[in-house]
DNA sequence: TTGTAAGCGTTATCAT
DNA sequence: ATGATAACGCTTACAA
């Protein structure tokens, strides 16, 4: 087992070239002090050895911070957050800065632990979608000394920060609003865990409040949580196999929109209509295709990432926080009318047949 | 405009806590030869400045290599990294390592700037889901002083190195086998672009051989490409509406796949087989479920880690390749039978009215 | 138990 | 135009 070689330095590129450190430095930042000549030769030389700087060495020396934006987030596997960081790319890219990305798995700790090793690292800018349930206060003191941190989808607890969040209320308020104006009166809620999770609270608020408003009395029996697909699809099951079962489901996140579409799908229930938070692939594929909700992901990810640019620029203004829209997507799902017209409540007796009497959509 | 803040240094808590630097190197590293009463003091003002090591110089002065590994991959809006990764992680926690991630958009140049960043920063290991048409040879001489870098799902190019891929030749021809002895013997390859690409490539092989050895002729009017699912769902319709149609589609990846089931749907054609390579979410929602060929997506970023692992601990041995199968998931869309029976060869006449009489699955 | 000096690989300063 | 030297923040070796 031969021991790992170690990377050329400047001092072996200098003694190959015979010329003194400093001059190979100057060859690689193209400084102006040298003779076309030397350069020419030093940099031959860094060729042939495979020369490369040692960004690490550098940073130190710059006394700056390294140029890699971190953007830690809960879950690999959710396209929500891959599309937040496409976002992020594109505004960091073209100004010569590097993304790099980490999963939390949607534990406080491990995300603490990530974005620690990022500070430790000097990364130049940290963005969080943080995991449920954490506290930020931590950071209170890199905030201060004006290190570039920006909460995304999530407000900071404990914390005050900049922030990208959407209009999570007032889109939940509009979905619902939307089934009811379909003539819907029992609409389930298919939630997030933690309950106390900021995305889900507002979402329910916003439940509620159209519920309200369309003079609709709040049953908690219509209300459903899950963390999983599976779980989703089984509180689904649930759901519309209870006594006075919902005419319509408010899905509030991405998998729990699936979940219900896996549900209602297996079930062959096609008359029970669907409103989903989160826009997700295959959503037009479906008999019928999915409402949604669609946040503006990438756009989270660009206030997000320009937020934190302004401030990698000196920017110490007080925080900020931009909320973006979402945007209504009728799809099919979401126009479906309750079973046995605008007024009636209860759809289980007759769900089946009608479903399966109405032309199918194409 | 406040200048931004440096963060403390060793230097600083020395001189608050009234001792040299080393003494509180030697608190924070729990070393022993120091007082417990100095270190509570020392300990404090840590606490207290809200002091935490610079991870670049600590590393620099060790020499070793930042505890970082890094993994490229081309796209982090599809799953079937995020699962790799997932795999990654496992493995290379509990031994002290982060894992960080960076997308090379499916783009050779990116790729190569991504990987040299993550050299540049010292990475411990390097794990690469290489971008289509990229070529390797840059590497060779980090491979030499035993960089450990480990390809992942598709080989090198123009590199010997460690490497974990799924046998997609084997697999494609058990999925087209399945087909075929299913009674068909009219099957579409939808595949990625650019041809070239490896997976597409054995996938090809495998659907080339099946065919062959079912004893059935090449058409290449029933073989269309594509990339983003879109682009699937277009060349499916084209495929299934085209004189002589297939009576089944082999799918080489999972947005080929979901392209096939989205213009299936919406075309309401329930008369086409389909096989799948790679599982997805939301497969097992769709009416029939969809047949897929699962890779072992975690396991390939377990392998790859566990190589990269056994590099860092020294090992110079020469490079391997690890091969997993993939597993075949019957859920009912690749058992459909060919319309008119197992031995015709044309559905579309009567495709949509056999669909119709047919009972539909619940 | 504690402190001093050297060094990691760079870049900046100042000679030459 | 080029080079010696200090400095960045830390750890290792050695001295006190």
């Amino acid at each position: 087992m031969r021991p790992r070689a170690s990377r050329p330095t400047l001092k072996d590129v200098a003694r190959e070239a015979g010329v003194s450190i400093k001059t190979v430095s100057r060859a690689l930042n193209n400084e102006p002090r040298i003779s076309p000549e030397t350069r020419r030769r030093v940099l031959q030389v860094v060729e042939h050895l495979g020369f490369r700087p040692n960004i690490l060495a550098r940073n130190m020396r710059a006394g700056g911070r390294d140029r890699a934006v971190a953007l830690v987030i809960p879950d690999l596997a959710n396209p929500f957050f891959a599309s937040v960081a496409a976002g992020v790319e594109s505004v960091i890219r073209g100004h010569d800065l590097t993304l790099v990305v980490g999963s939390s798995d949607e534990r406080p700790d491990r995300e603490r632990l990530l974005v620690t090793a990022f500070l430790d690292r000097q990364a130049a800018a940290i963005l969080i979608v943080p995991a449920a349930a954490g506290d930020h206060a931590y950071l209170r003191a890199e905030r201060r000394r004006g290190m570039p941190i920006v909460f995304i989808d999530r407000p900071p607890v404990r914390l005050t920060a900049d922030c990208a969040v959407t209009e999570n209320f007032a889109a939940a308020r509009e979905g619902v609003a939307h089934l009811i104006a379909h003539g819907h009166r029992r609409i389930g809620f298919l939630g997030d865990l933690p309950i106390g999770l900021y995305t889900r609270r507002e979402r329910f608020r916003g439940y509620r409040r159209a519920l309200a408003e369309g003079g609709i009395r709040f049953d908690p029996r219509l209300v459903a949580h899950g963390h999983r697909r599976q779980d989703f699809a089984a509180a689904t099951v649930a759901l519309v196999t209870a006594d006075r079962p919902p005419t319509a489901i408010f899905a509030a996140n991405n998998f729990a929109c699936m979940g219900a579409v896996t549900a209602l799908a297996r079930t062959g229930r096609r008359d029970i209509a669907l409103v989903g938070f989160d826009d997700f692939d295959l959503a037009d594929a479906f008999d019928p295709p999915i409402t949604v909700l669609a946040q503006d992901t990438m756009r989270l990810g660009v206030a997000a990432a320009e937020m934190a640019l302004s401030r990698l620029a000196g920017d110490r203004g007080r925080a900020r926080t931009v909320r973006l829209p979402a945007r209504l997507i009728p799809r099919g799902s979401g126009e479906l009318p309750p079973p046995a017209g605008p007024d009636a409540a209860d759809g289980r007796a007759t769900g089946g047949q009608f479903a399966s009497a109405r032309p199918r959509r194409q």
